[in-house]
DNA sequence: AATATCCGCAACCGCTCCGAC
DNA sequence: CGTCGGAGCGGTTGCGGATAT
């Protein structure tokens, strides 16, 4: 039977449809906040020189801030966040445009091994580099790079680890859980750090690092300063994984993970517990500086970093730059963090210690990994 | 020499954060 | 406490130059 209805007397079924649907998507781009300016009426594409002219001299007799009106007491016809971003990226007068050194490349592959693809902090430990910079650095050179040493650039593990992860989802023994849990719970025993020696061998190769040669891309991968799940501890791990947005938060779930470039024995790498922790905080704290004792340029100053310290009524940057003596938690985190750092990884390339890590999981491990690959 | 493909970088987009009200 | 708007962030896109065919 048939039911008649005006409807369906003036409208096709199909017309019908197509009528909801650009209700539905009117409805729904009326509730998606406005644009910041009239994009149909602003200019966009690259800057020509008279226009970052106008923004330098802006900038001179203004200062930054209320971007929004910039383009409009600027002369420009330009959106005002882009503006702001044609400063940032690249009118400001403290960039670098040149290339990035080897040191730099360390720091970045270093950071985000333990942040992930939190660009902005990244870039606040690389004076007159943006987050931009960083990105794309690391999207077109970084990336690959690791990549053809078999790393894999988002985990930061080797790609037999990430392959057998994966194998590992569907259904098969997860040995990232598995590990998840024996690490959580040697972390919890709350052994305090054991001091490993590096051989002569890895003493040289930290002394010839810490002169602050430039080496081959494998002499100088970062091997002293990654972090991991076994040197960060438990509640570090939660919390900076609940303080990660969703869209970066790969890295910092791995964090959670067995991680490891360590040469060192999971129980040596455990250290007291911190009672809070900040990743933003911890990166611009002195805990966070390199044993390889990058050029001075690589550090920020004071009072570029001041801002981002304070939390929790500590200052982990003065608390870890005064030593070893205030005996509060965050100086107790940083210092620890400080001492692992130092300890990590002394006596091994990073891929060394990568795969070194892998094969002591393959051999803890066989019958998972084997597991895990069988598909 | 012409064309196709690759690559790097600048810029844009959409989202979240955060302070002011 | 909720709303608004500016600022900042990370991911993505697209252009232009470099390189390969």
């Amino acid at each position: 039977m048939h039911i008649a209805s005006p409807l369906h007397n003036s409208l096709s079924p199909s017309l019908a449809f197509l009528l909801l649907l650009c209700l539905i998507s009117s409805l729904i781009s009326k509730m998606r906040r406005p644009p910041c300016c009239d994009k149909s009426n602003v200019k966009r594409g690259l800057w020509t020189p008279e226009e970052d002219a106008k923004i330098l001299a802006y900038v001179a007799n203004h200062g930054t801030g209320n971007w929004t009106l910039v383009p409009k007491k600027a002369g420009l016809n330009r959106c005002g966040k882009s503006c702001r971003l044609r400063w940032t990226n690249y009118l400001r007068p403290d960039l670098k445009h040149d290339g990035f050194t080897p040191q730099e490349e360390d720091l970045i592959i270093n950071l985000h091994g333990a942040i992930g693809s939190r660009w902005s902090l990244i870039a606040k430990r690389l004076p007159g580099r943006t987050d931009n910079d960083v990105k794309n650095y690391w999207n077109t050179k970084l990336r690959k790079k690791l990549m053809k040493m078999g790393i894999d650039p988002v985990t930061h593990k080797p790609v037999s680890q990430v392959l057998s992860d994966l194998g590992s989802i569907s259904g098969l023994p997860n040995t990232t859980n598995q590990m998840a849990f024996i690490n959580k719970d040697l972390m919890m025993s709350n052994m305090p750090p054991t001091k490993t020696e590096p051989s002569d061998s890895n003493k040289s190769m930290v002394e010839h690092t810490q002169e602050g040669q430039v080496h081959s891309w494998e002499h100088h991968i970062p091997y002293q300063v990654i972090i991991n799940s076994e040197n960060v501890q438990p509640q570090v791990l939660s919390e900076a994984a609940s303080s990660t947005s969703s869209s970066s938060s790969s890295n910092l779930t791995q964090l959670g993970s067995p991680q490891s470039y360590s040469c060192q024995t999971p129980q040596a790498q455990i250290s007291p517990p911190c009672s809070s922790f900040d990743w933003s905080e911890f990166l611009h704290s002195d805990s966070f500086n390199w044993s390889l004792n990058p050029p001075s340029g690589l550090m920020q100053s004071e009072a570029e970093l001041s801002d981002n310290t304070k939390s929790n009524g500590h200052d982990m940057q003065g608390a870890a730059s005064e030593g070893s003596g205030s005996g509060s938690g965050a100086v107790a985190c940083g210092a620890s963090m400080e001492y692992q750092i130092n300890k990590q990884c002394e006596a091994h390339s990073f891929v060394d210690g990568i795969l070194d890590r892998d094969s002591e999981i393959r051999a803890a491990f066989p019958q998972l990994l084997d597991a895990s690959f069988d598909y």
